[in-house]
DNA sequence: TCCTTTTTGATATTAATTATCATTATTTAA
DNA sequence: TTAAATAATGATAATTAATATCAAAAAGGA
């Protein structure tokens, strides 16, 4: 079982440093998000928690303003997909790239040092200094390759 | 002034391979996309079509069948932003990544081959079969990198 | 506790995209 | 060239994700 307690913990510092408050609400949608392992969109997030907190009755624009402040509080990242709906995931993770599959949609993540070590060497060459990144591989994974051929 | 009757020609033998007729409106959509050297989403290709050719009163509807029609036959490709909607470019130019100053928001193509092969190399590895990729380096270009110190 | 401010939930609204369907255009074959 | 068959279009209805509105509820501090 994880413990997710000191992430938690500093939702509560940011809450508490920007004069906000504490709501049962923004801790549920973030522990899910926090102890969720797949990237789930508003909606998959509403049905969920509807399910796990059935006696909470959180309302879908709830899930949307807390998506959003989490993301401006860079607690959790999204992925716009092509189909239309925005993804997100925790930040509690290691940093890594994606790939994705543009027909199922599965996101598969990962992480070379040899690229990163490469995009560190690019920056430096281009006199930047680099902070950050996001590398998005769009493909077929093996399945749907292998129904469209 | 730039030449499109290939690539143009190429469209005709795509609809003709796949059966399908060839029409005036196709004709436009995809030669407005050519020409414009900006991503366009379905709207603004519709405001810029309907100045263009006031006569032809192409529908909306038309613009969005005929972007999904030139992004299937990989003609054009599209990025879905954070702002809810698609942006369409052609496929003309060579690919190449994008070095993003966060200050300043200077931007600087690059390519690199080394990155590239390694990005076939990963997907291969997950099953993947790759068609296209997005990466963006965000950080502080040299002339931000020194007003902030 | 009371007061002030924030947050919520229900729901209306907006905006992008897709579906429907009658009409028009294109292609092919005679 | 013309007729029949099929594909494509345009107008617009429908859908869907996301945002705005607003009265009621909850939080935090005095």
């Amino acid at each position: 079982m994880q413990d997710n307690s000191k992430t938690l913990k500093k939702l509560r510092t940011i809450i508490k440093s920007k004069g906000l408050n504490h709501t049962k609400q923004r801790e549920i949608i973030f522990k899910t998000i926090l102890e969720c392992d797949t990237h789930l969109n508003a909606d998959e997030l509403y049905s969920l928690i509807s399910q796990q907190y059935p006696s909470e009755k959180i309302g879908i624009a709830t899930i949307y303003r807390a998506l959003a402040f989490l993301e401006e509080c860079e607690l959790i990242s999204s992925i716009s997909l092509d189909n239309n709906s925005k993804k997100f995931e925790s930040i509690k993770d290691k940093h890594h790239d994606h790939l994705i599959c543009i027909k199922c949609n599965a996101i598969v993540e990962f992480l070379d040092e040899e690229i990163e070590a490469r995009q560190d060497k690019i920056a430096n060459n281009h006199g930047f200094k680099l902070l950050n990144h996001t590398m998005y591989l769009y493909g077929l994974c093996q399945k749907c390759s292998l129904l469209i051929k």
